[in-house]
DNA sequence: TATCTGACGATAG
DNA sequence: CCTATCGCCAGAT
């Protein structure tokens, strides 16, 4: 087995704070940045969520606008849903404790 | 080392 | 609300 080789400081604090999310929770990528101590590197949770083979919960995670992961939409909407996460034409409009919390 | 790509973000139109 | 564009940063080629 050779997972986990690069795993650098950074991607240590990505995955913590990523774990960190509870059920219902939805942030941004650049939250999850910017907890982890690294304002500006949204693209590298993206990149991260994307390549990572943790068990991560990538669904509890949309951009700033609230747009869910084209390609991924109707599952993560599906997860989202079933946490009680309302989605509404492929974006979260509302979040239990997220701290993405978009004008209603 | 140079260039391209992308699960991003903010702004302008 | 939508797309277009630019700035940003880490990986891939």
């Amino acid at each position: 087995m050779t997972a986990l080789v690069t795993m650098g400081e950074m991607e240590q604090h990505l995955i913590d704070v990523i774990r960190s999310l509870r059920p219902g929770e939805v942030v941004s990528y650049g939250d999850i940045a910017d907890d982890a101590g690294f304002h500006g590197r949204s693209r590298a949770v993206g990149h991260l969520l994307a390549s990572t083979n943790e068990a991560l919960p990538w669904w509890r995670v949309v951009n700033s606008t609230g747009r869910l992961v084209p390609g991924n939409e109707v599952q993560q909407a599906a997860r989202l849903r079933s946490e009680g996460v309302t989605v509404v034409g492929g974006r979260v409009t509302r979040a239990r404790f997220g701290r993405f919390k978009p004008a209603e």
